[in-house]
DNA sequence: TATACGACCTACAGCCACTGTAGCTTCAAG
DNA sequence: CTTGAAGCTACAGTGGCTGTAGGTCGTATA
């Protein structure tokens, strides 16, 4: 049985940040010792390194919490895990697409610049008028 | 001159975003009509463009804040504005990196599940245990 | 001119996933 | 027995909005 500070060092976890995991439902209660300090042991141990790894690539605690339900029943039909995942990639895929129109516009802007007044500034113009933009960039960027 | 509506709906901004940049100072105080709404003109209009577009390519509102600040004097190096931009350009080539990554790892996890119960979901053991993982992903991922 | 109705107003709460702070208590080493 | 790190609870703050409640204003039509 280790302390919450111990869970957070081997996990790569802030305290604070494993409190609020507790406080949402992900992480489950633990024993407390005599003077009322949180008491981990092997299990939570894992279940936290699932959530940190999940969280490392890109899964929401919405999404993780499903997962962790789904690996609960292990007999079950793991169709839903690999519906999480893909959706995930899909999140994924669909960010770089837009951070690469991203790159292309603002290089372009950066390479156009070439006065050095304020007043003459090409980035400016670009960012003041969008009729200048090659890309059409509607949806939310991050 | 028009109403906060007119403007949200000319720059695609939602009218309680408009108040909030306002809240916060990136917007200025506008005039008001003698019931006390809100009054527009060109210049506010064309800051709120300003503002809509530089968010659309990524720039956080405190670079925004900078870029409208070095708008407004114009005979000054556009050396300044020039680094606000390749900032962004350096963080959203890290993104793109960082998202690379996590890609490659999903489409990997996706490939090698090739069972059809949760007990041995590959998916699920992959997400369970880092040292599976091929990349290392520490840094924030969004 | 009365009325209806959409658009506006302020103030505040909520979103995600934490992070930080204040003011206290507990634990473990010396 | 003392000290100091680490723990505790409760709550506020981050960014960039978005939504709600409960009221007021503006304008088109009857």
């Amino acid at each position: 049985m280790f302390s919450i500070g111990t869970l957070a060092k081997r996990t790569g976890t802030k305290v604070q940040t494993i409190r609020y995991y507790e406080q949402i439902g992900l992480m489950p209660e633990p024993g407390r010792s005599a003077g009322g300090q949180r008491r981990y042991g092997a299990l939570e141990l894992d279940r936290l390194a699932f959530i940190r790894h999940s969280r490392q690539l890109g899964f929401s605690l919405e999404s993780i919490r499903e997962l962790l339900d789904l690996s609960d029943s292990p007999e079950r039909s793991c169709a839903q895990v690999d519906a999480v995942a893909q959706k995930q990639l899909g999140e994924v895929e669909a960010r770089i697409a837009r951070l690469e129109a991203l790159r292309v516009e603002l290089k372009r802007m950066l390479s156009e610049c070439r006065t050095d007044r304020v007043a003459n500034c090409r980035i400016l113009e670009v960012l003041r008028d969008h009729e200048e933009c090659l890309s059409d960039h509607d949806r939310p960027v991050f």
